[in-house]
Parts: C-alpha cells; sequence; structure tokens
DNA sequence: CTTTGGCACTCTCGACCCGAGAGTGCCAAC
DNA sequence: GTTGGCACTCTCGGGTCGAGAGTGCCAAAG
C-alpha cells in the first residue's frame, strides 16, 4: 500500500505482448503522431504522413487489433485513435528511438552552467529552467541531501551584539546554522565562558565525541557532555532532525505554464489537481524509493502513478548525488502525451551533468 | 519611465469625485455585490440584495451617473453594472469599511507560528501560506535582506578532506558561506598556513579590516590585505555582490490555484501572463521604491500596474523589516475583483507579524 | 424636484437543429 | 493478405429562436 508498492515505473511492459512488426510500426506512429498534434490519429492522415506503405484499411485493421490488446483508444466511435497508458509504456520500453542529447545540446548546457553564481540554488534553478525548456514540461529539481543526516563539523562564532553562531557542516558537506541565545547559554552553564575562547572549546568537544553521529545518536549522547557542551548538543540534534524531514523541501520547479499551455489543460480544472500535488511535493517522496533502487532514468505513465491527481500526467525522473550518501531527484511532469524520445535523455544528461557538479570538489554546498 | 513612477498605487483617487450619499451606497453595494457573486450586478438584485429603500429605477438613475464618472462599466448593453478600476479605487479610499483582523484571527495565526521551526524559511512559508489560505488569492512573500549587504562578521572553518568553509555574517544578521578551495588558498600565499590557526588569524583580519563595509569598498580594501586575506576578501565582495543582486529572489509563493479557480481566469489564457510574471518575480522590484517611500499597506489596482500582464489583477502589498536594515516584501495577488476588506488588514496584520519575529533577538537568521 | 412604475428595446445564453467532415467497421473482390 | 467501397456514427460549427435579465427613457405621482 505504500507508493512504492504501487508505482509501476520499474516493471516492464508486462505479460508478453508479442506485436507484429505492422503492429508495433502502426502504434509507434500513432503516438509520434498524437504527440505533436494533440489531435486523436486516424487510418488515412498517418499512411498519408508516415508514408507507410500499405493502404487506411490496412492500417485500421492493424489499429483495430492494437486496440484488443489495450494499447489504444478510442475518444469515440468514428474519432481517430489515441494511445493508452500501457500504449506509452509500450512505446517508450521497445518502440521509441531514443538518443543521446546531440552534442550541440551539451554543450549550449554546460555553458548555461559555466555562466552562473557557483553556488548549488543557483544550479538547482537552472537545471529547473533547463529542464522545463528542453521538454516543454514542468520540471522538479530538488537539492541533493543526505537520506540520513550525519554530523561532521561544528564552529561556534562569538557575534558579540548579535548573539551567537553556531555552524554546522554535515556529513554529505551541507551547511546548517542557528543562532544560539546568550540567555539560554548563560542558563545551561551559569559559570562558563560564552566569549569566542569559551565556544572554541565547546566546539572541539562536539567535533570530537559527535562525529559521525545521527540525530538520535546526538540525542544519546547529548546528556554525558558537559552541561554548555550538552546544551549546544541538543540544539545539534534538532538541526540533524530538521534536515533529516526536510530532505524533499525546497524544491525548484519551472515551466508550469508550458503545462498550461497543453490542449489537455486549456481549461484548467485538471491543472489545478496537479498544481495542488506539486506544491505540496510530498508525491516527491514516494519516487524517492523508486528510484534509487535502480538508478537512472524512470517514467511513469499516467494512472501507473499512485496519485489520483496524476492520472492524466506522465514524470521522467531521476536521481542524481553521491550514491548512498546525498540524493536529489530532478525529471519532468507533462501530460501523458509526453515527447519521451526528447525527455528522457534530457533527464539523463542534467542528473549526469548535476552529478559531476556536486561531486566536483570546488564550489559552495548550500546558500 | 521607472516603475516608481508609473505605479500610482500611492495615490488618492484623484481629481475631487464628489459624491452624493446615495452614489456612494450605491457604489459601495455594487462592489460588494460584485466581489462576491463574480456576476455584472443588476439595479432589481441590488435593492432586492442590500434593501436599499429605493426602487430599481432610482437605482438605475444612480449607476448611469457613476458610470458617467469612469467608476463602473457595462460588459454590454443591458447586462449589470460591474466597477471599473477607477471604482474599486474609490471603494478602497473611502467607501471600504476596513476592520482590523478581529481577535481570533490574530490568535489562529500567532498558534501556527509558534507551531512551526524556528527557521525564517519556515516563517516565510507559512505567511505565504496564511496570506494565501485567508484571502482567497496567490500570496508572495520575500525575505527580508538589506537592500545593500555590508560585511559584519566572518568566520573560517577548517573542515580538513572537506575543504574550507567561509561564514560570513551580514550586517542585517543574515549568514551566507561559501567553501573555499584549498589549492587556491595556497596558490595566494604559498607560505601561510591553511590550518585552523592560520585561518583565525585571516579571520581577525578581516574582521578588523572589513566591518560594516559594502561590497565595492570590500573590493578596493581588499588588494591592501596580506596575500592570504586578500584573497578571501575577494572572496567576502562576491558574496556581498550575490547577496545585493539577490534581494528579490527566493520568494515563496503559495495559493495560485485560489485564482486558477476565480472565474476570470477559468480559460487560464490570462493566467499564464500572471505565471509568468510571478515566475520571473521581477515585478517585486518595481514595487520596492513605492512601497517604502511611504510604510504600510499599497494597493494596486488593475491598469494601474505599469505591467500589462497584471491589468486583471491587483496587488495587496506591505513592505516589513527594520526600516533601513533589512527588507522583505509581503501581500497578495488576486483578481481585481478581490476582497479588498478582507485582504487588507491580513497583510497589515502579518507585516507586523512578520516585523516582530525578525526583530526578535532569538532565531535563526538564515536558512 | 425627486421618485416611481411602465414600457420598449437590447443583448446574452442555452436549446435545438442541421449539414459537413472525418473516421470506423465490414465485406466482397483482387 | 490487401484493398476499395460503402453504410454508419459521431463531433463540430453555424444558424435560429425564445426566455430572461437589464437598461434607458418618460410621464405621472409625491
Amino acid at each position: 500500500m505504500t507508493g512504492e508498492t504501487r508505482l509501476r515505473g520499474e516493471r516492464t511492459a508486462g505479460p508478453a505482448v508479442e506485436l507484429s512488426e505492422r503492429q508495433r510500426t502502426v502504434l509507434r506512429a500513432v503516438v509520434e503522431d498524437y504527440v505533436t498534434s494533440a489531435q486523436p490519429v486516424g487510418s488515412k492522415t498517418l499512411v498519408r504522413r508516415f508514408g507507410l506503405g500499405v493502404s487506411p484499411a490496412t492500417v485500421r485493421g492493424a489499429m483495430a487489433e492494437l486496440e484488443a490488446l489495450g494499447l489504444l483508444t478510442h475518444p469515440h466511435t468514428s474519432a481517430g485513435r489515441v494511445p493508452s497508458d500501457l500504449g506509452y509504456r509500450l512505446y517508450v520500453e521497445s518502440l521509441m528511438r531514443e538518443a543521446a542529447l546531440d552534442r550541440a545540446d551539451q554543450l549550449t548546457i554546460r555553458h548555461q552552467f559555466a555562466q552562473v553564481q557557483l553556488t548549488t540554488n543557483e544550479w538547482l534553478r537552472l537545471a529547473a529552467s533547463i529542464l522545463a525548456a528542453n521538454t516543454q514540461s514542468a520540471s522538479v529539481v530538488t537539492p541533493a541531501r543526505a537520506r540520513r543526516a550525519r554530523f561532521g563539523h561544528a564552529q561556534l562564532v562569538d557575534l558579540a551584539d548579535q548573539g551567537r553562531l553556531a555552524v554546522v557542516v554535515l556529513a554529505d558537506g551541507n551547511v546548517v546554522q542557528r543562532r544560539l541565545d546568550p540567555a539560554l547559554l548563560e542558563r545551561a552553564d551559569p559559570g562558563a565562558s560564552i566569549e569566542q575562547a569559551g565556544l572554541d572549546e565547546v566546539a572541539a568537544t562536539l567535533n570530537r565525541e559527535l562525529s559521525g553521529l545521527s540525530a538520535p545518536q546526538t540525542r544519546r549522547r547529548a546528556p554525558q557532555l558537559p552541561p554548555l557542551a550538552a546544551h549546544v548538543a541538543e540544539i545539534v540534534a534538532q538541526l540533524l532532525e530538521e534536515a533529516d524531514s526536510a530532505v524533499i523541501e525546497d524544491v525548484f520547479t519551472d515551466g508550469i505554464v508550458n503545462v498550461l499551455e497543453q490542449p489537455e489543460f486549456a481549461e484548467g480544472a485538471k491543472l489545478r489537481g496537479i498544481l495542488e500535488v506539486l506544491r505540496r511535493s510530498d508525491f516527491l517522496q514516494q519516487l524517492v524509493p523508486v528510484l534509487t533502487r535502480r538508478g537512472g532514468v524512470h517514467v511513469i505513465i499516467g494512472h501507473e502513478n499512485a496519485n489520483d491527481a496524476m492520472h492524466d500526467v506522465s514524470l521522467v525522473f531521476a536521481p542524481y548525488g553521491a550514491p548512498g550518501r546525498a540524493l536529489g531527484l530532478l525529471g519532468v511532469l507533462g501530460p501523458t502525451r509526453m515527447p519521451y524520445p526528447r525527455a528522457i535523455p534530457t533527464v539523463r544528461y542534467l542528473a549526469a551533468l548535476m552529478n559531476e557538479l556536486i561531486n566536483s570538489h570546488y564550489g559552495e554546498t548550500h546558500d
């Protein structure tokens, strides 16, 4: 009943659908025509547009068979055919001619990254923008965070009249900080120095005692430390907990207007539900187990998604980040009628690029 | 030609529109009925719904006069009346019965803030959410930042295998940080120690020499410092510049779906333009001079906005933050047919509340 | 002088109808 | 197995029409 079990993104097309060569050609043609035209496609237009060497009547036969297999549907009698979710699935799985992003596109993208400030937030924003522009869909990018935050290194700073500041570097390289209330420090250990010298000593204790610990471990360890260090360790534990629970916050989205432009969302009623899901963004949480079990790009089409509001859209997502350490998600969301052969390589390439950026030594780790 | 001169939000209703008591009553009734019903309102429904003690014919007379004054419009002959932008302006200026947020609402809001983690990002997110929910409009909240970033305090941290980290506290209390490349530090002063001891010394130099300086000042001062400090000072200058240029980034939005639900945006064509503006969010930059010249809540109705894409929406915005130091913006965006008597007090209250939170001593200043 | 009821007029909106167009399914012939 | 033909179905756009709502004007009443 978890999202994990109900998402079928990772399964293949399922119970042995054996298609004839003609059926495959027709299905491919239907998908590709429908993706560009957004109109149900009929037998006549199909032979004309794709120069299949057969007559419309023949294609009609093939279409009827594909419909019997559940790969195509009819909006109504005497309208053209439209691919079903299963049809798209089969297309993505074995019909699509997927090409890597061509060299020129790759360079353009790299160039854009070179232009921008060296902060992860800028990278994320840019990645979202590039994804949206290249796929004409909405894009979602999350920062790379450790699934389980661990203490790395602390530094306490005396800001004089502005209080005291704790800066904590997590094991995954992210940095968080928090103001400390001098009054509370004072109360934690009435005798201790809370000038820079005393703070350095506390920081040294924390760095020695908490190295590599998770939030609950830190919380357990805290009471055994000297009073002032114990107080700060409690706060460190809080910060670690917040980092744990914030795995999927701070998402960057872009290109919602692209989705709005698609004819299937023109009236906006459907869009409403999607915006809602996107905003709450906990749908990403469901993707985490699926995406990490097996790396690479995952495609989730329409009803394959457990979330009711997403039955009319497809997701193309990939994880990125240091394997087992920090994990980020990135991908696009568009109508099931999505240009998969374009979207998949783009997502793949950007995931690889973000990996590279994240793992490269130089660069700020957090805003 | 700047946004500043073209925004008329701060002006009063203008050239002496003297209205009779009846006209005022009718205008008020038209606005209030139209705001709730979204339907052009006719004379008959008006007398029925508002129990004015006169006949429809009389009201028709008053309506015709108001239309002649440009306060009402006709979608077409034989439809009811609709307030014009000017009509709304007059309503907001002198007809509206504005009440402060009632005690219960105030407490509910405060309670929600008490529930949440003590980070500014959480506050901002929550403020956006509350604004959206209370006004049924889209909300926008920006973090409070100094218009001109100034150096406050620096700390350099040796992370051993993870490089070196510069943490800079700005004069406005915000904190930024950046990884330093050990190789570059080494090259800046081949002889110097880049262990913690050496770094402390550099930090001390920076704290002594750069205190209170802006980005260009820091850049000028840098070359006069010892080589290693000079290198870091350059980076500090970069950070300050980034903070300057990022005044209006990282906006928090919420409730776009609320706007989507309004009948006037049902088809989505108009919404498209607004989403675009909202996303780029530089429209906020235009508001800064207007909002800060005179504090408090500002209302910008339809065509009063210089931005063409915003001709169908109204903004209700207020600045918050420490006057002259850090400045943030917060407010809502909805159709001109907006519940002003609700929106204005809500924005006012939240601006005051954010002020309070920001200025309160305790609390983290940045994510 | 203001208010009111009456009346003719205008405009939108939904219902309905109808024909054009596109597409299917089936079948007999090649 | 493929093809052309043909009857059938369904949508879509345009046109028509009547109901409903609202206005503007005017003459009579207060």
